[in-house]
DNA sequence: TCGGCATTGCTATAATCAACAACAATTGTT
DNA sequence: AACAATTGTTGTTGATTATAGCAATGCCGA
């Protein structure tokens, strides 16, 4: 069948995406994490203490979907909460948390550097910088 | 805040295409379409007659999702089914269809050279190549 | 040619996700 | 002190995708 959307680079970056999104995700569901979440652990893992608004400032998640999310690192024991002032509370990661967090950033590591080894060596410098300048 | 993400090119990639697809569908949503209706009608414009299996197959969309959205292009008078056999049905553009797909098509070519801009020239003809890897 | 298997189009449903509006409490700003 | 902005919530919605199942039909090998 003919395809003309293959020569679109924004069509070939929504199927990419849409692609390794599905092959990650699998990985980190059998440790009972989504990609979210792990992303969560590893901003408050460098930030700690960070609150909910300025975690989900930096991954563009608005606060009203922070809850759930944040509601379920809590409940799975991996994020403690320490109120800051009355209205805002620092969140970071428990021992509990961090040790998932290594195992989920092994999965991580480990699935990133498949994915370079995927692209041509020529191109592979190449996608993190093209990649960067559509969305930073 | 400190973001040790952005490291990683399977995260760009996710974050990249989630921009450009809330920026395009903007653009689509002015006349009435979304980005699948695009992509269906793109297939149909090169590939007359086809089946919906084959347009879900091609566009990695199941069989029973195609329902609705065929059934949005038939309302809106853009496309139109005739029997093969007892049990498939050929899709085709209507004039209508036709039309509506030229102006389509200039708004996504627009958004692509916009897109491809936005890239450091050192880095722009790798990009496509680099993404065709990870999902092709 | 016939029997089994695959395909097609479809219904119905469930799960997930992101967006939106609104609110009380609190903090910051002038 | 008054006003504006921020924080953490609740509740709800629409859109998207996945899943299972079904009747009808076409295809293919014995």
């Amino acid at each position: 069948m003919r395809d003309p959307l293959t020569r679109y680079p924004g069509y070939a970056l929504r199927r990419a995406a849409h692609a390794t999104t599905v092959q990650l995700s699998a990985r980190l569901a059998e440790m009972g994490l989504k990609q979210v979440h792990t992303s969560i652990l590893m901003l408050l893992d460098a930030n700690p203490d960070s609150t909910a608004s300025a975690i989900g400032r930096q991954l563009d998640i608005q606060r009203a979907n922070m809850v759930p999310l944040l509601k379920k690192l809590e409940d799975a024991g991996w994020i403690a909460r320490t109120p800051i002032d009355g209205k805002s509370q620092g969140l970071r990661l428990t021992d509990n948390g961090r040790e998932t967090l290594t195992r989920a950033r092994k999965v991580i590591e480990d699935f990133e550097r498949e994915l370079l080894a995927r692209v041509p060596a020529e191109h592979r410098e190449h996608l993190l910088p093209a990649l960067d300048a559509l969305w930073r």
